[in-house]
DNA sequence: TTACATAGTGTTATATTATAACAATTCTAA
DNA sequence: TTAGAATTGTTATAATATAACACTATGTAA
């Protein structure tokens, strides 16, 4: 029997830095975090990026690859970060997760010609928001 | 009348850069170019970061955002780097530029539902390839 | 062919993002 | 209670990327 260790709980750093990137209205970088979280006994980077990396792979979180910076997950469809979509203000910085259950049916199922069959994929689409039109 | 300057020629160090990530089978990273081209006189991360973003600009190359890794493009269809989708193993650090004109048309016409207008699209998709599986 | 604008180069320094390594503590399941 | 797993705290350093400035090369138009 495999150990079972407690779920959905978080650390205290963890839940420190869940919650300055949940009340975020924009993706927070990981130093932005840092200098947040300083005042909360939070010294160091190694303790920022394992708070982040796990608040990844639990999908509590979602790193925005093309900005280095991390948003609070708001989709509880996208089951553990498997299958990601956000749309990016290329003015403004604004970023919104996508849930477009069609969107990611039809990339979940979709497969490669030579023959790799995908586990996980992460989407960005960039524009102008409504506000930046 | 606008000034319009030549097109389609790379500069000295464009064209070094540019040879060198497409003669290689896999992503390079910035620090790997700028180690291969120092016997070409190329010596500072300015000279290969700004080649770099030429390069992307043009859509001779594209970023892999994932991997913070360069690749060149395969695709004349992906028209200036508006719509880029990659196939990446987690095992082996393959990757592969997509090129599947129904699964571009289906997101370049994707619209959200926000208001987003979008210009621009990129795809990464992870799995294990065929050799790694 | 001269003059101007644009693009590219070379260089030094520095900013930003992320990880290695190690000792100590806390949590969890049995 | 105890051993394994997870988390923490800390110092140092690695890896990625840009600022700023002086200069050179190239294409365009008059
Ligand atoms: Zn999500
Ligand atoms: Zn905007
Ligand atoms: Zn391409
Ligand atoms: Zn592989």
């Amino acid at each position: 029997m495999t150990r079972m260790h407690k779920e959905n709980t978080l650390s205290k750093n963890q839940q420190i830095i869940f919650d300055l990137i949940d009340k975020s209205p924009e993706p927070l970088k990981a130093y932005t975090i840092l200098f947040n979280v300083q005042k909360k006994g939070i010294n160091a980077p190694p303790q920022v990026y394992r708070a982040l990396d796990k608040l990844v792979a639990i999908g509590k979180i979602h790193k925005i690859e093309s900005k280095n910076a991390f948003v609070a997950c708001k989709n509880s469809d996208c089951e553990i970060s498997k299958a990601t979509a956000f749309s990016i203000c290329e003015s403004c910085e604004m970023v919104d997760e996508i849930s477009d259950a069609k969107l990611s049916r039809y990339l979940s199922s979709f497969n490669h010609k030579k023959g790799m069959k995908f586990k996980r994929f992460n989407l960005e689409f960039f524009g102008l928001c409504k506000k930046c039109k």
